[in-house]
DNA sequence: AATGAATGAGCATTCATTCAT
DNA sequence: AATGAATGAATGCTCATTCAT
């Protein structure tokens, strides 16, 4: 009879949750979905197979999941950050530099982010509506910034959301090169590439 | 005694190849490398599953064909365009036009090409070396461009081969865009649309 | 908690080891190794065929298994029957009689045990050494008993591994008759012929 | 208008089956009837796969059409070489040698002729008659001259077709030791071995 | 809730055989 | 006669999913 908080169970449920969903992350992250099996997240996460089937009802969906789980972790950190700038240089810099860093330290989660946009090309209409909206909340965060810059003649008068795709395009491409080992540069000076590649391009006049 | 040209035998062989090839490159765009089978495959080329080993000796070898034989064509495409314009704003321009049109042509191209490059983090360092020489072979193009320019001032002092890079990564992301139906603008909006984020991105001053 | 013996899921997994050796015992020595599929194994035992791979990693590993286990069991009882005995002689008829009446019961086994002899000449020394090794140690039982007697000059002075080879052979050659229906006599008359040949081809003088 | 001996076409006949027989010999040695594909033996042979067909209904046929032949020059040497000797002890050792030494130097033929042992439980009853047939026609030479021996009581009453299995399973035991190594002794040795523990087996008295 | 043994659909690949040229 | 391209049946093995304990 837990008044306040969680129930144990709810509790446990929780733990077990996280448990197997980083364990995912790691596995998915390291052979790709199809090569990823239930038993190497059951085993990452020191779990038996069908405890990964309590919690999620199916391969699909347990990528699907930590896909998400990582995506909104980011997301909200995106968000924190870009709000916190005041002027627009700041908030596009604040959201090139977050990402890149971010990616940086979780590089098993752009992993998967990544291939997803690969894999969203196959992906019925259906199933692709989620990975989209989740995708485009982030991209709108910008997007609104980029439409009230446009509108107070701050920027050119560019299309706002192909403007934040562009944006987004831009900040992945580098950081797949830095993955791959394209690029060698130092992290800041990425940043500032891309930063100044951006401000430039969006400018007024 | 064929005396000219190529014998019987080779033309049917080359016949079959493409037509394999042609058959593999849409199978593999509908359903990606792992859903799609041989068999698939084979019936979309209207032959028996053994003569695509007759022609191709793995699934892989397979597919890899197809993706390769997309680039090369779509490079060399690039290149001529890339050559025939004289100012570097043309040159850039050719780019950028030439493959947005180009994938809204070969859609089906696109699809694997584009899921290459989520699986590529995925695959071991050896597998991974000939899509990255096909890849950057494509943006050297570019970034020789660039460095002359760079050289001669006509643009700022920029990393010529991050900005190829980039050029590449925004036209591609807005290819994707345009693909999951995110882009509702004409091509010719988006062409001008990407080209001129870059060209100012990358002016001088 | 089993306190003594083994524990229930040891149990089991003894018993559907034994009951899949036993069903690729059978199902080899119908139709050989090439003709057997898995799917004949796991029929026959009574699962299905992913069962089988739960317990042996491949249709080689499969194989092999029921051919060392029948090897073992009858080396095991090859050597009680020969210690039982106390003199030479006994000991050599203990084991020509031993060897006529176990396969006569284990005909299933014998199959496979004598197309292990075809085969060897095929597999590279790598594989072959396991077999190898097993039926040398069968080989040498008896040849420790014959260097003994040579020593003692019970017999004439032979090479004792020689000879041990010799009367494997002729032991094997008569049972491989009897399943061919090449020889219609009694049992009892085939121990004592092939006997009779071994012991006066190697008494002394 | 060939008026003595084949027509041209035959000779070409006898020569193409001749040809592929011996590569069929060689490959099945190799690898073993199961390995071995019809590809290979074409390939050895110098013709299309093709054009084995078209002297060999299946590749069982040419597997058997090869053992066939091997036996058969083997037999007609025995014949030959028993029969050329004049006393029974004469003729035993000119069995026994002949076989070692024919084996020694027809190593390919020797691999199919020993696996064909370990198959000949697996085949079904009208496909092994064949090959019973012919085995037991070398076994028949030995048995005669055995028999005549034991009628002049010149060797002990033995079973003379039993004997006669006996002697070649002895001697082929010992050519497989050689080929898998496990004799070291010289040819003449091995021989000796053989034929002495046969001669004092059968020995009267 | 947790387990992990059992299941069986699914697929890449091989190769004997055929047959049009 | 000779060829070798085309065929398609056949099978070892994997792994997501289920379910009895």
């Amino acid at each position: 009879m837990p008044v306040l908080g969680k129930s144990k169970k709810e509790a446990v449920t929780e733990f077990r949750t996280a448990e197997i969903l980083e364990a995912a992350r790691k596995v998915f992250a390291e052979k790709g979905f199809h090569d990823a099996t239930i038993d190497d997240v059951a085993g990452r996460a020191g779990v038996a197979k069908g405890t990964v089937y309590l919690y999620y009802r199916s391969k699909h969906q347990l990528y699907w999941a930590a896909l998400k789980h990582g995506i909104l972790s980011m997301n909200e950190e995106t968000q924190r950050k870009v709000e916190a700038a005041r002027t627009l240089e700041d908030k596009l810099h604040a959201f090139v530099a977050m990402k890149l860093t971010y990616f940086e330290e979780n590089r098993d989660f752009f992993k998967i982010y990544h291939s997803e946009f690969g894999n969203a090309l196959f992906h019925p209409a259906h199933i692709r509506r989620d990975f989209t909206d989740l995708y485009l909340r982030q991209a709108r965060v910008l997007e609104a910034v980029l439409r009230e810059a446009v509108r107070r003649k701050v920027i050119r008068n560019i299309r706002p959301n192909a403007a934040a795709f562009a944006i987004s395009d831009l900040t992945r491409g580098m950081i797949t090169q830095r993955l791959l080992g394209w690029s060698k540069a130092a992290v800041d000076d990425d940043i500032a590439f891309v930063f100044r590649l951006v401000w430039k391009g969006i400018a007024g006049r």
